[in-house]
DNA sequence: AATGAATGAGCATTCATTCAT
DNA sequence: TATGAATGAATGCTCATTCAT
């Protein structure tokens, strides 16, 4: 995992930090040591504090983003397909907390200082759950009357509510496989056209 | 909406200055000017800065559970009581952007400095959600293959995605009615016994 | 001891919280509390913080001073009056520990902050030191060649870092009439064995 | 005077404007701008505040300890080495008054924050004098009734005294010189007249 | 006279950013 | 490229003082 480049490797330690401590109480001192640089260093390759965690959310959603469209790309069931994107993003959250409590927390904090939301990772990604539905739908497996728009978000929120249990940190956990299993139900069958079984 | 007295004109105040400029870019000066007070007046009513969101969360949301619990209260059927917990929750977002803001990026924020994150108003909310599953599930109306615990999350995560949309500004907006109808017609869809009809 | 109006109330728990706190440290709201009355109560008899001290040293070396006067009428020998004022000091410096402190830290603290210091109580109660050694070199039992402005100052250097030791609370602590018999074996006898000369 | 390092030149610039303003109403921006650095380097040196002033104590009076002893080492006599004692101190806080002023005023102010008092570079200084009596007192010098831990704060005390009178800034000064041999006068010889019996 | 809520000036400390080496 | 010492703007919080009651 560890980046041949000094890039690489503070992009890591900051997503690691921020994830720790947020981005507000992150110090550049913290990010410099934990990427075994020195403080000046960061800004050879980042031009400020902020610019650093926007580049955390693009590289690091932008390798989800390959990483699940690979798995999708040898699937062609919509309804699988919303699986694969459910398992895989609970599982990568599950596994990868740092990138869980980036996305859940700093993303969030950060949309609004972004200019234009949507031209960024963070939509392509969640784009994806909409092309899946509009895939769907014209193959009558979804309903015609979910709006895919408004879909996308629901089920997004859904995963990443779901998953922000295992970030905070609550006893009473549930495992990976339980939480996919539950939302595919309830989603699947939210969804789906009366007589489209379920495989 | 002017409050009576100083204690309530603080908290409108700082959600209000919250909300605008996030928790760690907001001033104590921003909120004793909007709330027309001196800077040190604010330190006879709250401990501290973060006291003060703190206390944002738990009377703005438990203002929100008095009116939600009001609501609820001359309803029976568990599929009317979530339509009644999506309608008002995204109307009172769309309307209340400020607590809408606060809810969905400060709450985060500061979850993990929160130490006993389930001991709060927050969770009290989404805990409605599971109590009315509950209810449908013990009436045969939701299926007891539905782990209320999960479906909770998934239900909040769902309206809380999708209410974002307004504060962040996007252009394409939907309206209050479209999203709660949309968000109901996946979820009961999901949840229901396949026999329960839908009223 | 407790004062029947609230000036000397005031200047009472002035003393006990200067000592306890330092003037710096010492806050108007601690000297009310141990007055028992309100904060702006104290804006009726004193002007500001300062003026509070000032007033404690007035009043209460006031005090020291008729105090040691009333014991200086009854003696003749200069001899013995040096030594009723050294055992005097001592002994108050020992019991009242608030004046203790007060007098050896705030008041030098503030020494250069009052204009004319020679015009106060406190030069009043060293000088009787020098009007004691004048009286003695008058009737030729101090050398005429010892300075009475210069004695004093050591003579009440040496009474107050002696008594400075019950103060900073240093373990190995010595009596009242140990220190006031060896102060005064030191100045009235000198520290040289009788028949060891000077070169 | 102008000092090679950052830390000493923050070091006598705190010296300075302690004793002119007094630790408490001194800036840490006043010591910045004597020592001709920024604010925030002076935390690159010293944990906070209070610190710099414990550093003034030790660093400053380790300087006055290393001269004296060496001035000392070349005394045998300890009528002589108390005599050295006396002038040097004397001569010092004369010379350096903003040094005198820090040692007069401020240590004795913090001498309650410092946890175990004896322990540090003051009481090193002013044990050179008990240690000096002890030396005479072996060589039957010095009377072996005198307690040398209540002579050496006797002592210390009459000079500490005597060389306020320059740093208060009293009009009617008295010279280094003449001050010495005062204080050695009493000190040495007692303040009687040789045939004045005790009583 | 007495109160104590309200005021707001003032400051120690932090930390993102720079730049001489 | 890389460093890290130095910078100095920025701010949460305190507390002496005021004043309406």
């Amino acid at each position: 995992m560890k980046a041949a480049n000094k890039h690489s490797k503070i992009i890591h330690a900051a997503t690691k930090v921020f994830a720790k401590k947020g981005f507000f109480n992150a110090r550049i001192s913290d990010i410099a040591k934990e990427a075994k640089v020195a403080d000046g260093t960061i800004y050879l390759y980042f031009n400020n504090k902020f610019d650093i965690l926007i580049s955390v959310f693009e590289e690091e959603i932008g390798a989800l983003i390959e990483q699940v469209k690979k798995l999708l790309d040898s699937e062609d069931d919509p309804r699988e397909m919303l699986a694969v994107f459910a398992k895989n993003h609970l599982s990568v959250m599950k596994k990868n907390k740092h990138l869980a409590e980036v996305i859940q927390i700093e993303l969030r904090q950060s949309a609004k200082l972004i200019k234009d939301y949507r031209n960024n990772k963070f939509s392509e990604y969640v784009d994806i759950i909409s092309t899946i539905i509009k895939l769907g739908q014209e193959q009558s497996i979804y309903r015609a009357s979910i709006r895919p728009g408004i879909a996308k978000r629901a089920f997004f929120g859904a995963l990443d509510e779901i998953s922000r249990v295992w970030t905070v940190g609550i006893s009473t956990e549930y495992s990976v496989e339980e939480a996919t299993q539950q939302v595919l139900e309830i989603f699947l069958c939210g969804i789906l056209e009366p007589d489209a079984s379920l495989h």
